[in-house]
DNA sequence: TGTACATCAGTGAACGCGCGTTCACTGATGTAC
DNA sequence: TGTACATCAGTGAACGCGCGTTCACTGATGTAC
């Protein structure tokens, strides 16, 4: 495995970082979860993300990452919930700039899919994440990911039905499709970038029908 | 990162690995590839296939593997196009396999799904392939992955319409939409496992949907 | 107002690990004569 | 039938690398008296 040209611990030609003044400790910390990001962003992975390279990108010695993580994984699973975070609160506040229930589930699905394609690696690692490691108990992060997200859409299909606005008979089952739906639209855009995609408002039809919305 | 506990270069109470006779070492080829298909599908990732932990499961030393693979990438190659190679089977048998040809369009869904159900891991690092590495041609397969399984679907999605049996009118866009809920479904499926899936014969309908097949 | 001191915010060197890759080699086996 | 030899199918040791983690440390800064 070809790795890539090493990088010197610290950039040469730049001034060394300052260290914060006695009490803003803590700022550390955001920096850190910064330049993760921003090594999730640029290499569309969290493999890139290494207490080493963190350090790297901050302007830091390694050690210093542990006194405000206490390991690699600590990191990326921040990441990972302020991910998880924004993208629920994407998708609700599209849903609750619509009155009509309809419009609201196909501008909630459209948000999804935005957020994904604007963010895939971050999308990605939301996903990808606490599958590597079998053993954790994991069962802080599980309840989560995009499943607080996928709520509102069953919560907004039903709303619809209530409106007898779609067909559905089982909003659960039908919800768990469309997001499925959504899923996929995101990760294999992301995935294969040099296909030959049809605009992301084809997802508007695509809702449509698996909301089983009448015409 | 904690590591896993180191293992040996080689299990300690089996007997040493017999050497191929004479003319038949491209046999070990085989076992390379089948031993870095069980460390993908056991871990559920390429990234537990290295030229060493490969050596460990064949039961050689690590260099003997340069005598049939350039490098560590050319065998997770071979992997992923085996991986396409049978997706692309699964799918066009089952197609064929039916004269109607909304039957058709739906068992070729469903063999698509199941195969990804099935075998995750593998079907994971379909899609995952080449993306890790931006600098690479990557030309000889990029080409490839599931696009010609996808091709089976928008040739039957034609078919459908040729029939009558879809309201279709745009069946290349339309069938990008199927696919990429399919590849929803077997992506999040494997993400999420302890997620409370309907059963993947809700795919079917999912299908009929996005194909507009007529009730 | 001055100064001793505790604390904070880090650093630098070192460790053992698994990795990809190279190199010179070894021993069995088939083949030419 | 015997034997020298070329070839095949690997091996074992070594290299430099980036990694996570530990340890003892340093120097600036705020605070108690």
């Amino acid at each position: 495995m070809k790795k890539a040209p090493a990088a010197p611990d610290q950039a040469e030609d730049t001034a060394p970082r300052p260290r914060n003044r006695r009490g803003q400790g803590p700022l550390l910390r955001e920096e850190i979860i910064r330049a993760a990001t921003a090594l999730i962003v640029r290499t569309g992975s969290d493999q890139a993300v290494t207490l080493r390279s963190v350090a790297r990108e901050v302007g830091i010695a390694a050690p210093s990452i542990y006194a405000h993580f206490p390991d690699r994984d600590a990191i990326v699973e921040t990441v990972v919930i302020e991910a998880i975070t924004q993208l629920h609160q994407a998708v609700t506040a599209a849903v609750t700039a619509h009155d009509d229930p309809v419009e609201a589930l196909l501008a909630g699905c459209a948000a999804y899919v935005d957020f994904g394609v604007r963010e895939p690696a971050r999308y990605r690692v939301l996903f990808g994440w606490a599958r590597p490691k079998p053993e954790a108990p994991a069962a802080d992060v599980s309840g989560e990911r995009g499943l607080d997200a996928f709520q509102v859409l069953v919560d907004n299909l039903d709303a619809c039905v209530r409106a007898g606005r779609s067909a559905s008979t089982d909003t659960y089952t039908d919800a768990v499709t469309l997001w499925t739906a959504l899923h996929g639209q995101v990760t294999l855009r992301a995935d294969l970038p040099d296909f030959d995609w049809p605009p992301t408002d084809t997802v508007e039809q695509m809702a449509r029908l698996l909301g089983r919305i009448n015409p």
